[in-house]
DNA sequence: TTTATCCGGATAAAATATATCCGATTAAGG
DNA sequence: CCTTAATCGGATATATTTTATCCGGATAAA
């Protein structure tokens, strides 16, 4: 059970974006230097955080992405969401139907024990990243972070805009 | 991210190894027809059971697999990473280190607010499977079945120790 | 008009999941 | 001892997903 690199490439590329001025967009291949991933799979990603209403788009010269949400409504849900889509990670294939003893379909209305374990199991998870925003992230990174290398990002985003 | 059918499998499987008399054991085979799923990658998937310890097997006429643990020290945890194993979903890439901003490695000793946070999430989660131990499952099991199926069940099994 | 940028689809390479087969090994039973 | 039944382990094959690239089209600024 695997997460794609898009999840991992896709947050740290919403922290940047969260610290472009209000209005201000960069371009995908900007995005690719700055993190050293491959634009043209990167614009893949980043066309699924645009349908997924997290980002926006801004076509022609000067154009490129900016975040389409406030940091602090926008959670690591949402962007795994985003990139993997909604669809869970065990899937219950009703095997309980199958075989000699299998149960007919109409019993079988509730999911197992077994399916609602790891349905279980799996809330917890996504409840987990509901709890980080963002906001929360970017809050704690520069609470961490050495004012060297804030500057330094900074400076970076400046450059781009110009 | 999905969970490999392997899951799903095993932990059915694992019911029914828990109701045969002790000492009894099943086969590959018998186990894949109950379910209706292909024996020849049922036998990997045991193989795999049997290697993490949760289920031992006994070669040659008569043989076949059994539980190696008692059902309430076996975990839907335990299953899990048995089938696929111990690594996590989110696999963090170090990109913080790439690019013109990238930190140093010495400044990267501990991991970064994102790793972290889906570290953490994937913890509640191998918690919250950890908490279903195989006795539990079965338990509820019973509660939600028809006694004429679990009759049916058991005299299957019967069946394949004759 | 030129340049920069996103959009969408087609395509392809690589990795992983799924599935099958077969020889080696082991044990029960005649 | 010999045959038969059964698992083990490795090799192999197929399908699906992930990762990645490319290009023509649309759009907008200079």
């Amino acid at each position: 059970m695997q997460l794609g690199k898009g999840v991992e490439w896709a947050t740290h590329i919403c922290t940047v974006l969260a610290i472009l001025p209000a209005g201000a967009g960069i371009s995908v291949d900007a995005l690719a230097d700055f993190f050293e991933v491959p634009s043209a799979y990167l614009a893949k990603q980043m066309q699924l955080l645009r349908r997924a209403g997290i980002v926006a788009s801004v076509r022609g010269k000067g154009g490129g992405y900016r975040l389409a949400m406030a940091v602090d409504t926008i959670t690591l849900l949402d962007i795994v969401t985003a990139i993997e889509g909604p669809s869970p990670a065990f899937r219950c294939t009703e095997i309980r139907q199958n075989g000699p003893c299998g149960l007919k379909r109409k019993d079988c209305k509730k999911p197992c024990e077994i399916a609602a374990a790891f349905g279980a199991a799996e809330q917890t998870y996504r409840d987990a990243l509901q709890a980080n925003t963002l906001a929360s992230i970017m809050q704690e990174a520069a609470v961490n972070s050495s004012p060297e290398h804030m500057t330094a990002i900074a400076g970076w985003v400046q450059k781009q805009l110009t």
